[in-house]
DNA sequence: GAGACGTGGGT
DNA sequence: TACCCAAGTCT
C-alpha cells in the first residue's frame, strides 16, 4: 500500500485537533516552555539532541543563567563555556552552538535566522533542530522529526521503513508536511514528540490512554509493539588504559588537555596511555612519562582506583597510579599544566576522569 | 551511508 | 550482565 493511500485512513483535521487538545491539557511544565525567546529554544534544543528530559533541566537552568542573552553566549571563552556542559556529553554540541551563536550576533546582528536556508548553515544545526526552533520559536510549519516522531508516526502510519538508516528521516518528513497544523505549527511538533515520550513510549506504549489511538493504524492491527523497525548497531569495542594523577613538589597537578577534535575533544584529563600488551604496567606508565613528557617521576607500584567508563561506541577500563615528582618550574608545557586542586575543579574533565579524581581525593582521607 | 560522538537510566 | 534508549549532527 502506498503512502497517499495509507493516508486516507486517517481523518487528518481530527487527528489534528485531537493531538494538539491533548497537548494543551497534557503538557510538562518544563522550564523551556515558559519562553519563545529563539535563543533559548535554540539553547533547550541543542541539549536535548540524544538527552533525556531530567537530564536536560538543571543543565538548562544554570545554562540560562550564567549566559541569560545571546551576546553573553557569545562573548563567553571556550573553557567557561565546557564547563557548564561537563557532564552533559557529546561535547561537540556546545562548542558549534557557540560557533553559531558568534555568527549569529556578527552576521545577523543578534537575530537567530527564521528561514530553513539560513538556520541551517549554522554549526551543529541539523534538520531536526532547523525544524524545531523554527516551529517553536517563529510558529514555521517546518517539520521537527526526532526519534518520537519517527516511532509515533511509523505506528500511526504503518510504516516499516528502518529509522536506524539515515535515508528515513525524509520519509517521516513528508508524512508530517502533510498532517502539520498549520494553524499552530509549535504544538503540532510539539504534541507529537510529548506524545512519544508520555503515552506512545518505544515498549510497552499506553495505547488505552492515546489520545490518537482511533487513528492509529498500528494500534487497530494490534502490531505497535512491532514497530518502527530499527535495526541494531554492532557493538563497541574495548580499550584498556593507564593514568596517572602525578603531584609536584608545590602540591600542584599535572593534567593534560585533549586534542581539538574527536573524542571528549578540549577537555582536560589526568596523563594516560592506552595499555601496551605484555608489557608491565608499571614501567610502562613509568617509561610513557619520561620519554614523552620528560618528566622524572616515581609511580605507587599499585594503581589506587579501575574505573570503567562506557560510551556509546566504545567502553574504557582506567587503572590510575598515584605519583610524585620533583621539577616544578613550569607551570604550562604545551598541552600540559600544572594546577592547585582548586584550579582543577574549575576546569572541565569527562566522567571517567572525574571518577578518578574522586578516587584520588577518597583515598588520600 | 556507516561510524564517531557521552552520559545516565531502564529492563 | 548486556543491551537499548533520549527532543541528532558531522564526517
Amino acid at each position: 500500500m502506498n503512502k497517499a493511500k495509507k493516508e486516507n485512513l486517517i481523518n487528518i483535521t481530527e487527528f489534528q485537533s485531537d493531538l494538539v487538545q491533548w497537548f494543551q491539557e497534557e503538557q510538562r511544565d518544563l522550564p523551556w516552555r515558559k519562553d519563545k525567546n529563539p535563543y533559548k529554544v535554540w539553547v533547550s534544543e541543542v541539549m536535548l539532541q540524544q538527552t533525556r528530559v531530567d537530564t536536560v533541566i538543571p543543565y538548562y537552568n544554570r545554562f540560562l543563567e550564567k549566559f541569560p542573552t545571546i551576546e553573553a553566549f557569545a562573548d563567553a571563552d571556550e573553557e567557561a563555556i565546557l564547563k557548564i556542559w561537563e557532564g552533559l556529553g557529546y561535547y561537540s554540541r556546545v562548542r558549534n552552538l557557540h560557533s553559531a551563536v558568534k555568527e549569529v550576533v556578527s552576521e545577523y546582528n543578534g537575530i537567530v535566522p527564521d528561514t530553513k536556508e539560513e538556520i541551517s548553515k549554522l554549526k551543529g544545526v541539523g534538520p531536526y533542530t532547523a525544524g524545531a526552533v523554527l516551529s517553536i520559536a517563529y510558529g514555521k510549519p517546518i517539520p521537527a522529526v526526532d526519534g518520537n516522531v519517527m516511532r509515533v508516526l511509523s505506528r500511526i502510519l504503518l510504516i516499516t521503513d528502518d529509522i536506524a538508516k539515515s535515508s528515513s528521516r525524509k520519509v517521516f518528513e513528508s508524512a508530517v508536511e502533510r498532517l502539520m497544523y498549520h494553524d499552530n505549527p509549535s504544538y503540532f511538533n510539539q504534541a507529537l514528540m510529548e506524545l512519544g515520550a508520555l503515552i506512545c513510549t518505544p515498549t510497552s506504549p499506553s495505547c488505552l490512554l492515546c489520545p490518537v489511538r482511533e487513528h492509529c493504524q498500528a494500534f487497530e492491527n494490534g502490531v505497535q509493539e512491532e514497530l518502527p523497525v530499527k535495526t541494531r548497531k554492532k557493538k563497541t569495542r574495548h580499550e584498556d588504559i593507564l593514568a596517572v594523577v602525578l603531584k609536584n613538589e608545590e602540591g600542584k597537578i599535572l593534567i593534560n588537555k585533549r586534542p581539538e577534535e574527536g573524542l571528549l575533544a578540549n577537555l582536560w584529563e589526568f596523563p594516560n596511555l592506552k595499555i601496551v600488551p605484555l608489557l608491565d604496567p608499571w614501567e610502562t606508565l613509568q617509561d610513557f612519562l619520561s620519554t614523552e613528557y620528560l618528566l622524572d617521576a616515581s609511580i605507587e607500584q599499585h594503581s589506587f582506583t579501575e574505573v570503567r567508563h562506557v560510551f556509546t561506541h566504545l567502553t574504557w577500563t582506567i587503572d590510575a597510579y598515584e605519583g610524585r615528582l620533583k621539577s616544578g618550574e613550569v607551570d604550562e608545557y604545551g598541552s600540559l599544566r600544572f594546577v592547585t586542586e582548586e584550579e582543577l575543579e574549575e576546569l572541565a574533565f569527562p566522567v571517567s576522569h572525574q571518577k578518578i579524581w574522586r578516587a584520588y581525593k577518597e583515598q588520600k582521607r
